[in-house]
DNA sequence: CCATTTTTGTTATTCATTTAACAGTGCAAA
DNA sequence: TTTGCACTGTTAAATGAATAACAAAAATGG
C-alpha cells in the first residue's frame, strides 16, 4: 500500500548516506570510479561492514571485485534523500550561528538551497548577508509561503525560541533544526530535530574528565 | 575497584543532565524551590518517566509529595559532570561558528571557561575576538601545554579538519568535538564527538520530503 | 581445475536506549 | 481510620542500532 519504501531506514543511516556521498564526491573529483566498502569505511571512520549493512539497506549492490560504482552509489543516494524538484530553506536568525551555516552549507547541494535569512535586528534586516537576502520576521509568514520553503533552521537566541518556532509553523515550515539551547515544541506533521551544542560540551568535558582519573 | 562509579551512565544520559541542569536554574531564578518530574519532563518536552530513571541513575531521590529540590538535584548534577577544579576550553577556527559557541557558552558555565581561540588569517590573530584571545595555531601547542587546556573545539573549513586534529592531539588535547564536515581520526585516549551540521540538515529534508508523501 | 583470497550481502547476536508496568509511599479528604 | 490520589523509584519489556558471523561469488595462482 505504502509507496514510501524507504520510511523504516533508520535515521542514523540517513545521516550516513549523506555523510557516504560528500565522501564519494572528494573521490570522484580524485579520477576515482569504483570503491571497496572498506574504503569508504575508512574515510569516514567507521566499520565496512556498518557501510555495507547500510547500503544493503538502500538496495544498492556492488561488484564483487571491484566494489561499488561511484558514481551509480551517488547517484542513488541522491534519488533516496533528495527532493527531485529541489527543497528551500530558511535560516531564523542571521547571528554567527546562522552565517556559518550558510557558509559550509550554501551551494554544496544541488537540491537544498538556502533562500531566505530572517532577523529582529534592523541592523541586518532588509539586505543580503553572505548571500542570503535577511528579511525583518514580520515578513517570514509572506515570504516563506510565496517562496514554498518546508525547512527551517533555528539558530536565534534562546530566549526567542518560543515565539520562532510558532512563526516558523504558522508560516507552513515543516521541519525545523533547532540549534537554540531551549528545547521547542511543534505539532505532530512538523518534524523537529534538536541539537544542543553546549550539552554537547559538556558532555565532552565529562567524559574527559572520567578518563583522567 | 574503580572509583568511577559514573562509568555507566549512559551518553545520552549525560547530555540530558546538563539540560536538566540549565532547565532548573531558570526555574530557581523564577523563585521556584522544588519540581515535579513531569515538569521538567515538559520543560524538555521528553516523558516523566525518562526523567526519573535519568535521576535515579544518579542516585537521587526526591520527595514524594514535594517533588525534587531544585538546588540540591543542581548541585548533584554539578557533582556529577563538572570537574571540581575547573575545564579549560579552546576553539579552533575563529569564524562565524566559532564565535557563535563563544556567545551562546561563554559565561555560562562556572567550571568551564573558553580560554584561548585559534586561527590561521592573520587579521584574527594576535587580538581579542568577542572577548577571547586568538592566537595563531602555531602557538597552539605552547598555549594549551601552559593553560592545561584539556578540551579543544573545531571549527575550521572541513579541509583543514585533519592537520588542525594533529596538532590539538599534539599539544595535549583529550577531548575534541568536532563541528567540521570532514571525519577525523584520533588516539584511543583522545575522546571525540563529531557533529556533521550538513547531515543533519539532510536528514531534516529528507523526513520533511517522506513526510509529504 | 582446484584451492585460496578478497569482497559482497545477509542473518543473527549483542549492546544501548527508551518505554511500559507496577509496587510503594505519604498526604488529604471522607 | 481508611480510601483515593499523585507522586517516586525500580524492574521488565520493547525498540533501535551496531557488531559479529558466515555463505556465496568471482578472480588469481598454482
Amino acid at each position: 500500500m505504502e509507496n514510501n519504501r524507504y520510511k523504516d531506514i533508520p535515521h542514523k543511516t540517513i545521516e550516513r548516506l549523506s555523510q557516504y556521498r560528500r565522501a564519494l564526491h572528494i573521490c570522484a573529483d580524485k579520477g576515482k570510479t569504483n570503491i571497496f566498502s572498506h574504503e569508504i569505511a575508512s574515510l569516514l571512520h567507521i566499520t565496512a561492514v556498518q557501510v555495507r549493512r547500510d547500503l544493503m539497506l538502500i538496495g544498492y549492490s556492488g561488484s564483487l571485485r571491484k566494489g561499488y560504482n561511484i558514481n551509480d552509489l551517488v547517484r542513488l543516494i541522491g534519488d533516496l534523500i533528495d527532493s527531485p524538484e529541489g527543497q528551500k530553506v530558511a535560516i531564523f536568525g542571521m547571528g554567527n550561528l546562522g552565517r556559518a551555516i550558510i557558509n559550509y552549507f550554501q551551494g554544496k547541494r544541488e537540491k537544498l538551497t538556502i533562500t531566505a535569512g530572517f532577523d529582529i535586528n534592523p541592523e541586518k534586516t532588509n539586505r543580503v548577508i553572505d548571500g542570503i537576502y535577511c528579511y525583518p520576521v514580520e515578513k517570514a509568514v509572506d515570504v516563506i509561503h510565496k517562496e514554498g520553503i518546508k525547512i527551517g533552521i533555528l539558530t536565534v537566541p534562546g530566549d526567542q525560541a518560543d515565539e520562532t518556532v510558532n512563526i516558523m509553523v504558522d508560516a507552513g515550515i515543516k521541519g525545523i533544526l533547532n540549534y537554540t539551547p531551549t528545547p521547542v515544541e511543534v505539532p505532530d506533521d512538523v518534524y523537529l530535530e534538536e541539537y544542543n551544542m553546549i550539552s554537547s560540551i559538556e558532555k565532552v568535558a565529562f567524559y574527559v574528565k572520567e578518563n583522567k582519573s
